[in-house]
DNA sequence: GTTCCAAGCGAACAGCGTTCGTGTCAAGAC
DNA sequence: GTCTTGACACGAACGCTGTTCGCTTGGAAC
């Protein structure tokens, strides 16, 4: 019989297609709404029908952010004399990412991550630190204050472009020019109890989130470099 | 009517009651726990009785996060001289305070804190840094560069000592020396795609919580204190 | 002594992750 | 060509969640 060959097959269902609708439900309505439920109706079928490809939701989200991991552009062949700038990039470039997909970022933090994405970026960012000369334990270190990084930074950038989507996020930052608020908002402390915070509520509100991570990735960049003894340093 | 006398007036419900009920499930059982019914059940009522005080969950965990910030130890005056141990110091005491409270770092996450224990940390920290000659726009996002740090790996490093309780936690790593099974987890990576990641197997699970966190303090203080002009710098 | 109003709370709603038991259909065995 | 098998699909349900609606009630104000 089966006369029509482009029917997907009537077991249509597998661990990918359940992956990319998931991702769809994500990016449309973010992490909150990815929900068994949610992502079954996208597929046309019930949320009991997952189970059999997937083993529980967490097993789920945490395919779709390896899935997006995988998107990440990793650096050519690591060059030593280039090391602080290719980890900056390669770390904009997971920050980055991430960011497109909403509130993503989240679901990484607290997880040990253990897919083909997560482990290539963690290859590739040893790669780079080892050949800049920094020491091995400190590579290892360093992996983690990175990696810690990217996810949260990640999380709150996302958290603060969502805010209006949320039920109760738009109270304090509304989207029209957030940072005026904001800096109202610190300004109007009690300076008796707050005075630098108050002094300072121009330097805590300026800035976006691109230049405000750029900063953050210097001030890291700096503190593993400043750990290479000189004579192992290939440039500056 | 009302014969007895020992039943707790009938009125007995405070904001501040509810708060150290959410603060007791939390601490026993875990912010996954820290549900609305399980707050109620522990003051003897019912969900609904909470929200005349509570505005939503997401209020009552704030509370609850800003109260606990209320219990770090915060330095006496800062020390130009050593502004850069006390700001570890004081960063090292906020992730101890958090850790006592099982994962509840997780609900600082992707939040612009707004309550007075915060903000005190928060004053605190920008204190030091003035004092210690840094930059008023470097102090603003060393700030955020260091409130991220503090919360996301408290939240981290609880996920690791609590994985014992957790429904799925358990796969990966046991509680018998989880160092162990991770090491030779990473040792039994395919090396040809991942030979960095394999051949640090052991550096990569080297090292406890604590060592780890002060390893990476240090790599921020350091990175912080390079933007210190030389002249201004009091020591060192 | 009456009125009033906010606190307390029982019941319910919509949604969640997950499981159970039944249905169904393609492929292998004879 | 028929029968059997077993993995996939899924409707229904369980126990849980945050939150809201209205009713009750008791103490303060007039």
């Amino acid at each position: 019989m089966r006369l029509r060959a482009n029917v997907p097959a009537p077991r249509s269902l597998s661990r990918a297609a359940i992956v990319d609708a998931a991702l769809k439900v994500l990016d449309r309505e973010g992490l909150d709404a990815l929900t068994m439920r949610r992502v079954a109706e996208e597929l046309g079928t019930g949320p009991a029908s997952l189970y059999a490809h997937v083993d529980h939701k967490d097993d789920l989200v945490a395919a779709v952010f390896d899935r997006v991991s995988g998107d990440i552009e990793l650096p050519g062949t690591p060059d030593p004399a280039r090391w602080q700038e290719q980890i900056t990039e390669l770390a904009l470039g997971a920050i980055a990412t991430f960011r497109q997909h909403r509130d993503l970022a989240r679901a990484a933090l607290g997880t040990i991550p253990t897919g083909d994405g997560s482990l290539s970026l963690m290859e590739a960012m040893v790669s780079i630190l080892l050949a800049g000369g920094v020491d091995e334990q400190v590579t290892a270190w360093s992996l983690d204050l990175l990696a810690l990084y990217i996810t949260a930074t990640a999380y709150e950038y996302s958290v603060e472009t969502d805010a209006a989507d949320t039920p109760h996020g738009a109270e304090l930052v509304s989207q029209t020019t957030p940072d005026t608020e904001l800096r109202a908002w610190f300004s109007s402390l009690p300076d008796d109890r707050y005075p630098h915070l108050v002094a300072m509520a121009g330097a805590l509100t300026s800035g976006d989130g691109e230049q405000r991570t750029r900063f953050h990735l210097d001030v890291l960049v700096r503190g593993i470099a400043s750990t290479v003894p000189a004579r192992r340093r290939r440039r500056r």
